[in-house]
DNA sequence: TTTCTTGCCGAAACCGGTTTCGGTAGTTAT
DNA sequence: ATAACTACCGAAACCGGTTTCGGCAAGAAA
């Protein structure tokens, strides 16, 4: 190190804890045992340290006890910026997620962007070289995730945001996108609708397989044969979501009710019915996934199945953390419950010819996600 | 520590500095010296080491050597998710900007948030204490930011995402918002308004107070008499944008054109002028500041200026480090142009009955942010 | 040839904690 | 009364780097 910044020769007042044991006459040792609650040190003493160590302001360094101990208390997300922008909009709701639970334990949080799949991987690589992290937390968890080998490989601690195919020793959080889907077509089912589309996301994410099964499983609860023109995937983006709805409208018997794995993608579907004349709600239902604002903006406003990013920012982190003290990854696995919000965009199909009022609210029908 | 993790008696294959030096024939203390680029070492040595290192993928721990240097590499940002919802769409492209400043530089970034001053203070402290972190970046400045002071006093480093009232020995990024304000003005003044309203923030932050001015000087330049009728504060959100629009409106002598310190207030002028059966860009015109995405959802688009949230990330994260590395903050300094989006929110007056295909497209009118 | 630099590197201290090991005093068993 | 335990704490090693200090050898100056 050649520059010298003022705060290299700063903290010079800091108290350090030699400085609590010689104010105490003990050892540094002595003191370092009884914060840290070892069983050989008497309890009055114990107490004794504790009370001079918060009266004389002591913190010890991070970096100086993860030197002895390995352990840097911190968290490592890497988020990425290059994909579709579904999810950006929850990025504050997670990170306040992490952060709550970090904080709780006095952990901290190291966060990175990639816009791609190396620029995650160096990045990866980096903070656990320097072990500026003790494991990471994996959002945009594909079926088939490389990351999963990649990480058992370098023996780090890892949660996924969402399930994989081989779940064999990882733990992770995931809301049940599959009973949600299943409910959405449920919902429509009841309204009376009888052709329901169903446009998924793209299929190397596993939530899109999970979504998948949850709509034949509906339209199997609901007695209707699976129709596959109804069927689409791929679509992440309003645009996507634009193309695939008019392709479903085009068909001979287009649907009178979609389902969408994201709420991006209906909302593509609002600018398909304007072309075809068709007003959503009336002539079109549409019930969405994700819970992202646009929705309410939306006229009418998007029905959807709402997630709960700081819960599951909050989980990921408390389950990861548990798991870098030993816990064994197959304990640590915890799944929630997207919240339905019934908003307008799904009403019984016009052809039906029913009272629009007498269709049930179906809002924060399913309960909460504070489950295992 | 009681509990044994599996990550604690990991890292046994590590490559540490002294099995390069043993590997070399040399002491860790040349090698570190070598790597660290000191001028006390041949240049032969030193490439050898180097070789040597990046052969056997040796990597410094960060906190070996943190206990020594006192530097943890790492810069520190506390997100506020008590405000507005006005800045969460830019926390990607923020965060985004931040990372990629510090990986340049091969350091890290420590997130953390809060949702009260409190708790932002506590949360500074404890970074501060355990020294996880150099510095801060301090985004939402106040008028008289109480952060500034303090942490002055803790001798941390810190840089501001905007400027304050005294900029005695701090320093910042921030975008001229005074002259988006002033060319708003000047844009609808040249489009034939003469009543041009302005709705800005809270006077808290100093944002605000520049934006004032740059208002009261876009009038100035126009020749238009100021008409304190016309200029309300405090709207931060849609609805409170709807508020304002809607007394701007009852006014005996309305405007024609407002402008608005904030998308999510000019947002709310929808609604307002909605209410009233003026549509915007015919009857009413409005111009924003922030380029939030939820503009480009309005009909007509939002015309607004756009603020870079990733460029000013990353010159705050440049900045910052700069200053860790003993740079004078008063040279530590930066501002960016906002960049105009002419989207159709903002056209002649109604009265004056001018064709609407005549007006000048300013979009992309004001250059880059690359400036000091 | 002697002396004074200069270039280059090794030895050891150091950073601030944690953890191992051993020893003493008091208590209980024999 | 002596041996064996237990509870409690000090001394010192240790973690993996960085930095200071000093010394040796080669080259330059005298």
């Amino acid at each position: 190190m050649i520059d010298q910044g003022f705060s290299a020769n700063r903290g010079v007042g800091r108290v350090k804890i030699s400085d609590v044991a010689s104010a105490l006459s003990l050892t540094k040792s002595t003191v370092s045992r009884a914060l840290n609650g070892y069983p050989d040190i008497s309890k009055s003493t114990r107490l004794r340290v504790r009370n001079a160590a918060r009266r004389m302001g002591y913190v010890p360094l991070s970096h100086a006890q993860a030197i002895r101990t390995g352990r840097a208390r911190s968290l490592g997300l890497v988020w990425r910026v290059d994909s579709h922008d579904g999810h950006r909009a929850f990025l504050s709701d997670f990170l306040d997620g992490v952060s709550r639970a970090v904080s709780a334990e006095d952990w901290s949080l190291t966060v990175s962007t990639a816009d791609s799949d190396l620029a995650e991987r160096t990045t990866i690589r980096r903070l656990l070289q320097e072990r500026k992290v003790d494991g990471f937390i994996l959002p945009r968890t594909l079926a088939d995730d490389p990351r999963v080998e990649w990480l058992r490989n370098e023996e780090a601690p890892f949660i996924l945001y969402g399930r994989v195919a081989s779940e064999r020793n990882c733990s992770w959080f995931d809301f049940r996108g599959e009973d949600a889907m299943r409910k959405a077509v449920a919902r429509l089912a009841e309204l009376g609708h009888e052709r329901i589309g169903f446009v998924n996301g793209d299929l190397r994410f596993n939530y899109a397989m999970l979504r998948r099964d949850g709509y034949f499983r509906g339209l199997a609860d609901a007695g209707i044969d699976p129709d596959p023109d109804l069927v689409t995937d791929g679509a992440m983006t309003l645009a996507a979501g634009e193309t695939a709805t008019r392709k479903l409208l085009e068909l001979e018997s287009p649907p009178t009710g979609i389902v969408f794995a994201q709420d991006m993608a209906a909302l593509g579907a609002y600018r398909a019915a304007d072309d075809s004349g068709l007003s959503i709600g009336r002539e079109l239902s549409v019930i969405g996934y994700d819970g992202v604002p646009e929705g309410a903006w939306a006229s009418p406003k998007l029905s959807t199945f709402a997630v709960d990013s700081r819960w599951a920012g909050q989980r990921l982190a408390a389950l990861l953390i548990d798991q870098i003290r030993g816990g064994a990854p197959e304990d640590l696995r915890e799944s929630g419950d997207a919240r339905f919000l019934s908003r307008g965009s799904d009403r019984p199909p016009a052809a039906s010819g029913s009272n629009p009022a007498d269709f049930i609210n179906l809002e924060n029908h399913n309960g909460g996600h504070h489950e295992h």
